[in-house]
DNA sequence: GCAAGGTC
């Protein structure tokens, strides 16, 4: 019998697809993922009966990436970044070995389908997709087509199998247009990014960001943020006057009345108004009107509008927001929570959804109600073809879901509640006034259905035309325009959406990056305000290249990608075009980088005068300066060198003890007082000495012989949890000495009363660890009987097995496992486990000597 | 250490 393989874009859709396909008859495994499941079930594919095999992928399955020594961002000059640099595709994500995956399940299939989403994105991964399984499925005889396209609308019984019915074949030119923009974001992104970083790193010492980054989305939406800003800082105030008639309904009381010119901006003016009027003591009634008016139903909810909610009302990030939904959605809450779509297909359950949440504690009577009086059909919305709206499945309470899950719940509950309920009526009524030759009005609402809720202002007083109330007071109000306030997310979401930046799954990235960036910081009311390096670089961008910030930056690159997709033009050539487009704009943005500089020095300082004396250089034997904003390094002025070290800890001095090597005072790096900490050469760590010493590193993975800091010296053997990594003993961590990894977290507490703590140059006898030598205080010493002195191995001595404890990996040492599992890894000083080698290590003291003057 | 786009 033959098989079909189908592949779709998610595992969610794998399992629906082929509960629709199957009539619910499937049945279903786990991928050697561990992520995507499987679907099997017998049925006919052009009139025959063939086997069909449903799975999925995560999304792309390739990502785009430069060749390896193109990723040394010393290496290489970023210009060369737009046309030498050669690009190659990776597996997006190695964890889930997709390409493996797909081929030991598609092997030996006679046709495949693809039920990849129905966008430019997903035509892509069709390809992605053909690229691993043709080559594993079974060769065609005689041409027959054996690679088909499902072209679905929604993920309904009726939409599924009409695709089904009429397959077609993928669109090789959406794919295209795809590659072209993936290889266009790599290539402008990282050259704009590494030369920025770079240039201003190498010059100021207080930018506060790790990567000073530029994008084609995250930058427009940077720009976004700075263009508020400057209104802000250019607005005037200006004066204007208002005028403001109070009337006495009764006597206690009265009404204030709006003026019907709203406000004039002229002193004198406003005068004349107030002389014309506050001699009058009645004022007519000149009209009364009611309107009915309705304030309409919402649109079913899609992501960006969840998003702006989420952000504006309950005060959450779209990043979490979107994380939040996630987790709705895997445990069975809510439906697919990223779509573009606000429109409930005809034949969506929608009673179902509802019948879920009627004796929820907070809305079963307005659900019971509704469903009594039969609901009503959701408005017209936009049909994107990806998913239904974001609907609840089931119900549930805030103490199953927590806080934020919650909240975000009851907003998706009662957004969908309303959009099957009827619109919220109200009535608006009004008098007008005359006061004198002025009109003033007065508007109230009435409620006609109690239980949707308008808020509702104090009622009118009944009058009618020809009533006269007593003016109680006309005056004169001063008041000042004021500037708008920095932009909120949920508005700088809708002019993404509105300038096509980004999509709904990847604009909370985009306000995330310039967030994690220091381009702007979040504040009260989600509201986002630039930082000064945010300013300055878009001030930069404006003065040098306005369209490397502005919005039309990414529709312009679109609509030429379009062309590719159409079938229009040719996809080398729009690459090629744009590249070249986009290399010219970068060789004028680095000859014009001084009219940024020029911004720059206004708000920060250079290097040499950034940062506090710490070290001294080995070269110069001057103090070098400590820089503290990220990325942290240390500054030599003199030698005009930099020296990062490595981030997220704190930096000390560390005796004033030197580098044998070059010299270098050392310093101490620590995460913090009961973590991990150890010493580390400035110089070294970024020039590594040895072959086998990466960059970044510090003293405990330093492979010099004799060094009383090295990993040789001071290392004691494999790491318990890790594959590569070494215990080292913290040699400043006494009196509570610890061990730690000099490759993960783990951090063993040990010998809490000793006074001194050495690495025995001997090894144990049974597990080839290195002995520790140990002094314990006198009057706190563990040992039996007066002695203060012990050697050992901290695996294996039973005196030491009492004291040592391991933090977070108990029960991985072979240790604690019980019998029988011991074999295969030698814990011996810096050795590696089997099967992978590492660079070899020196074995005796000859040997180290040889690999020191490599 | 970069981009943006999928999805987990």
């Amino acid at each position: 019998m033959k098989t079909v393989f189908m592949v779709a874009e998610k595992p969610s859709l794998a399992q629906s697809i082929a509960r629709i396909l199957s009539r619910g008859s499937m049945s279903s495994r786990k991928g050697l993922n561990g992520t995507c499941s499987v679907y099997e079930y017998p049925g006919t594919f052009a009139g025959q009966p063939v086997r069909f095999k449903m799975t999925s992928v995560c999304g792309h399955v390739m990502t785009l990436d430069f060749l390896g020594k193109y990723n040394k961002w010393d290496k290489v000059d970023p210009a060369e970044l737009f046309s030498q640099a050669p690009t190659e595709k990776k597996e997006a994500n190695p964890k889930l070995n997709m390409v493996k995956f797909l081929q030991v399940e598609g092997r030996g299939s006679d046709c495949i389908v693809l039920w990849l989403d129905c966008d430019k994105e997903g035509e892509n991964i069709c390809f992605e997709v053909l690229d691993a399984v043709l080559p594993v499925m079974n060769q065609a005889h005689g041409g027959e087509q054996t690679v088909f396209r499902a072209r679905f609308s929604s993920i309904t019984d009726t939409d599924i199998c009409a695709a089904m019915a009429r397959l077609g074949e993928p669109d090789h030119n959406e794919a295209l247009s795809v590659d072209a923009r993936q290889e266009l974001d790599l290539r402008i992104g990282c050259a704009f990014t590494r030369f920025q970083t770079k240039y201003f790193q190498g010059k100021y010492g207080n930018l506060d960001s790790s990567l000073i980054s530029f994008g084609p989305c995250q930058t427009p939406t940077l720009g976004f943020c700075v263009e508020r800003h400057d209104k802000i800082q250019s607005f005037k105030p200006e004066t204007y006057w208002v005028l403001q008639a109070k009337v006495d309904v009764d006597k206690d009381r009265s009404l204030l009345l709006d003026w019907d010119r709203v406000r004039v901006f002229d002193r004198e003016i406003a005068q004349m108004f107030l002389n014309m009027t506050k001699l009058e003591k009645e004022a007519q009634v000149e009209a009364t009107s009611r309107k009915e008016k309705a304030k309409q139903r919402p649109l079913a909810l899609n992501t960006v509008e969840m998003l702006r909610v989420a952000s504006s009302a309950l005060g959450m990030g779209p990043q979490h927001a979107m994380q939040t939904a996630e987790r709705l959605y895997t445990q069975g809450y809510i439906s697919y929570p990223r779509t573009e779509t606000t429109h409930y297909p005809e034949s969506f359950d929608l009673k179902g959804p509802l019948r879920q949440q009627a004796n929820h504690p907070y809305w079963a009577d307005t659900v019971k109600q509704l469903l009594a009086a039969g609901i009503n059909r959701p408005r017209k919305g936009h049909d994107a073809g990806d998913h239904p709206p974001i609907t609840p499945m089931k119900a549930a309470t805030e103490a199953e879901l927590g806080g934020e899950a919650w909240r975000l719940y009851e907003y998706i509950t009662r957004h969908f509640i309303a959009t099957v309920s009827h619109d919220c009526k109200y009535l608006q009524s009004s008098v007008s006034f005359r006061v004198g030759p002025e009109r003033f009005t007065c508007t109230g609402f009435t409620e006609i259905m109690p239980w949707q809720s308008v808020p509702l202002e104090e009622s009118l007083p009944t009058c009618q035309k020809g009533d006269t109330l007593a003016v109680a007071e006309v005056k004169l109000l001063e008041k000042q325009t004021s500037p708008p306030d920095y932009l909120t997310e949920a508005e700088l979401i809708t002019l993404m959406e509105k300038h096509g930046i980004g999509t709904d799954a990847s604009i909370p990235v985009h306000i995330n990056n310039i967030c994690q960036r220091n381009y702007v910081v979040v504040e009260s009311g989600r509201r986002l305000k630039p930082t000064n390096l945010g300013i300055v670089l878009v001030h930069g961008y404006y003065k040098i290249d306005a369209e490397l910030v502005l919005p039309t930056i990414r529709s312009a690159v679109e609509k030429q990608l379009n062309l590719i997709a159409q079938g229009r033009a040719d996809f080398r050539q729009v690459l090629g075009h744009t590249l070249d487009v986009f290399k010219r704009k970068f060789h004028y943005f680095v000859d014009s980088i001084a009219g940024m500089d020029e911004l720059m020095e206004v708000s920060f300082s250079p290097l040499a005068a950034t940062g506090k004396p710490l070290s001294r250089c080995g070269k110069c034997h001057r103090f070098m300066k400590y820089i503290q904003a990220k990325p942290s390094r240390l500054h030599c002025s003199h030698c005009d060198e930099t020296y990062t070290l490595p981030q997220n800890g704190t930096i000390k001095l560390y005796k004033e003890l030197r580098c044998p090597l070059d010299d270098f005072e050392l310093v101490l790096w620590s995460s913090g007082s009961r973590g991990k900490s150890y010493p580390l050469c400035p110089y070294c760590s970024n020039h590594p000495p040895f072959r086998d010493m990466k960059k970044g590193t510090g003293c405990n993975e330093c492979t010099h012989p004799s060094c009383q800091h090295s990993l040789s010296m001071l290392g004691i053997g494999q790491c318990v949890e890790c594959e590569s990594g070494v215990l080292v003993l913290d040699p400043t961590s006494g009196p509570k000495w610890r061990v730690a990894c000099n490759r993960c977290n783990v951090v063993a507490h040990c010998f809490e009363n000793a006074h001194r703590v050495r690495v025995s140059a001997e090894t144990c006898a049974s597990c080839e660890a290195a002995l520790l030598d140990v002094d314990f205080n006198k009057a706190k010493s563990p040992l039996p009987g007066d002695g203060t002195q012990h050697t050992g191995c901290v695996f294996c001595d039973p005196v030491f097995q009492e004291l040592v404890e391991l933090k977070h990996a108990a029960s991985c040492h072979p240790m604690h496992r019980g019998p029988g599992r011991r074999q295969g890894r030698g814990r011996g000083r810096g050795r590696r486990p089997a099967g992978k080698p590492g660079p070899r290590r020196p074995k005796d003291k000859m040997s180290a000597l040889a690999a020191y003057f490599v």
